[in-house]
This record gives structure tokens, C-alpha cells and sequence, in this order.
DNA sequence: AGCCAGGCCCTCC
DNA sequence: GGAGGGCCTGGC
């Protein structure tokens, strides 16, 4: 089925741009895993067309408005920040991507492994892990399975997850498991929480610091004014926007600067900043390694 | 070979 | 409270 979404729409960057890494493009469709549905994406004129299984598309579309976002209004976020030249210049390559709300669970496992990491093998951590305790789905000839329950996850024991090559990562995404399998932290609940308690509680899970908390927040929890500080942003952020003294300044200090200058959505600020440096950055190294 | 990658945790001051 | 080093693994 084809569905009317808000115009325009980036389905590039919104799904490959490393808030999600279970998206990938083949024959002109983008698929994924959504909610333990296999989803096939692309766009048909002014138009998103649907394909999903097991669940119909009808059922399915819902789902999909929420995890795009599509109610939230981009040119009110945009608008918000027309006095920012680095962002409207930003905006300009990648108008229409849109920051996802993803399953909080999916999101947190996903930026545990992020530490220390990149999207490309954050993207295979995330499917070995999907093999080896995921449900499986039928999929026409393939396989595909869903992302595994907190309690797959807990009850799988760092053994078998051991082979996954997720490092040091392991024991942080077992112990976290079984927090939340054991019902000691309800991740749906932050959602009707405020971004500094949601915050707190997100923070002492182990492997959660400020920066996997703030990815959590942005992409799964409804919170657009999570901040996270990673190499990039920083990167970005002490080249374009800050003073000599608050280079200096901890990554946490830095976040609270720059939800201060970027206000209420200052998480479409960072996703829009992150994407745009990284392929720049990107597109310098290839011309320096043709060179 | 050695450094860095979308950090976190622990130690020590 | 914050600076510094270690950490699995992979890529260059």
C-alpha cells in the first residue's frame, strides 16, 4: 500500500544516517525490522509504499507513522533554528530526514555497542545478535529475525555471547538484560518522564554513560532535546560554535552548552550536524586516498 | 606496528 | 569531580 507522509522526505539519511542499523537497501527498496515485522520501504512519488510481513500492511501503517514521527512538524524544528547558518546548511542537504522513535530496547542494546565503535560494525553486532537469539520471521526465501527479548538477552548467557566479537560490550549489554528483564527498569515508562529523571535512570545502567543515555533518549524516548556528545559532534562543536575556554569544558558541560544554545530540539541540531559532518569527513578521506 | 574508532568504568588525586 | 588509562575488536 502506498501511504500520503509529510513533505519532503529523506529516507536515505533517515535510515542510514546511524540512528538504526537494521536498514539496508536492496532493488530500490529499503528493508528492515520494525517492531518484529520485516518491513520493505520505498517512495513512490510524493508517496511511502509499504510492504510488510507477518503483520498486514494495514496494521502495520501505524506503527510506521510512530516511528517516523511524521506528526512531528520538521519546518517548526527548522524555523527554530534560522539564526544558525551551520544548521540551515545542513538543513539544506538533508531536508526531510527525520530523527526515528525506535524501540527503546533495540536502541539501547544498539548503542551499548556503539562505544569505541563504528556504524559498520555496530550494524554486524546488532545482526549476529539478532541471529543467535532472535525469533525468527519467514520472509519469502530468507530468514530474517527479530531483535531478542530482554530476557532472550539475559537468559543467553556471556558464553554463547562471547562468540559475537562484541568485546568488552558483552558483559554490559548481559548485565543490562537482566535489569530490565527483571522488571528493575521500565524503558517504555521514561517516555512519559521527564528528560532529566529519564536521564538519571538510563544512566545507571552498565555501559550507559551521558552519550549512550542521550542516543537512547533522542531515538527511542521522545526526548528532541537529547544532546548525545560523541567525536564528531565534538569535533564539530569545538571547530564551529565554541570559545578557546569552553573547548576544555567535560563532555556533560558541553551537552548542557549546547542544549542551551540549540533550545527544545537541539537532538535534530545534533542529528543534522552528526550526518552532515561525517560525510563530509567521509568524502575528504576518499579524495585524499584518490589523491 | 601503532593509532583510532559514534565511550564507559575504575582509580587516584 | 575530574583527569588519565585500560579495554575487545577491526580497519587503515
Amino acid at each position: 500500500m502506498i501511504i500520503e507522509t509529510p513533505q519532503p522526505l529523506d529516507l536515505e539519511s533517515t535510515l542510514l544516517s546511524g540512528q538504526a542499523f537494521r536498514w539496508q537497501r536492496s532493488d530500490g527498496w529499503y528493508r528492515g525490522v520494525v517492531f518484529g515485522n520485516v518491513v520493505k520501504l520505498r517512495k513512490r512519488g510524493d508517496g511511502l509504499e509499504i510492504l510488510s510481513t507477518p503483520d498486514d500492511e494495514q496494521s502495520i501503517e501505524p506503527i510506521i507513522r510512530d516511528y517516523f514521527g511524521f506528526k512531528t512538524d520538521l519546518q517548526e524544528i527548522y524555523n527554530s533554528f534560522s539564526c544558525d547558518t551551520r544548521i540551515q546548511g545542513a538543513i539544506t542537504r538533508y531536508r526531510g530526514m527525520r530523527i526515528l522513535q525506535q524501540d527503546p530496547w533495540e536502541c539501547l542494546v544498539s548503542f551499548i555497542c556503539s562505544s569505541n565503535s563504528n556504524i559498520g560494525r555496530i550494524t554486524r553486532n546488532i545482526h549476529d545478535i539478532c541471529v543467535t537469539f532472535g525469533r525468527p520471521i519467514s520472509s519469502g526465501a530468507d530468514t530474517i529475525h527479530a531483535f531478542p527479548t530482554p530476557r532472550d538477552l539475559a537468559d543467553a548467557g556471556e558464553d554463547l555471547m562471547g562468540r559475537l566479537r562484541l568485546g568488552y560490550r558483552t558483559r554490559y549489554i548481559s548485565d543490562t538484560a537482566r535489569v530490565i528483564a527483571d522488571g528493575r527498569l521500565d524503558l517504555i515508562s521514561l517516555r512519559e518522564e521527564s528528560y532529566t529523571d529519564a536521564l538519571e535512570a538510563l544512566i545507571g545502567l552498565p555501559g550507559v554513560g551521558d552519550k549512550v543515555a542521550n542516543c537512547v533518549l533522542l531515538f527511542s524516548l521522545n526526548k528532541p532535546e537529547a544532546f548525545p556528545v560523541d567525536v564528531w559532534i565534538h569535533r564539530a562543536l569545538r571547530e564551529w560554535y565554541l570559545s578557546d575556554e569552553e573547548k576544555n569544558l567535560s563532555r556533560p558541560k558541553i551537552r548542557l552548552w549546547a542544549q542551551k544554545r540549540f533550545g527544545r530540539f537541539a537532538g535534530y541540531a545534533n542529528q543534522y550536524l552528526f550526518h552532515d559532518r561525517r560525510l563530509e569527513d567521509r568524502s575528504n578521506q576518499h579524495h585524499s586516498n584518490v589523491g
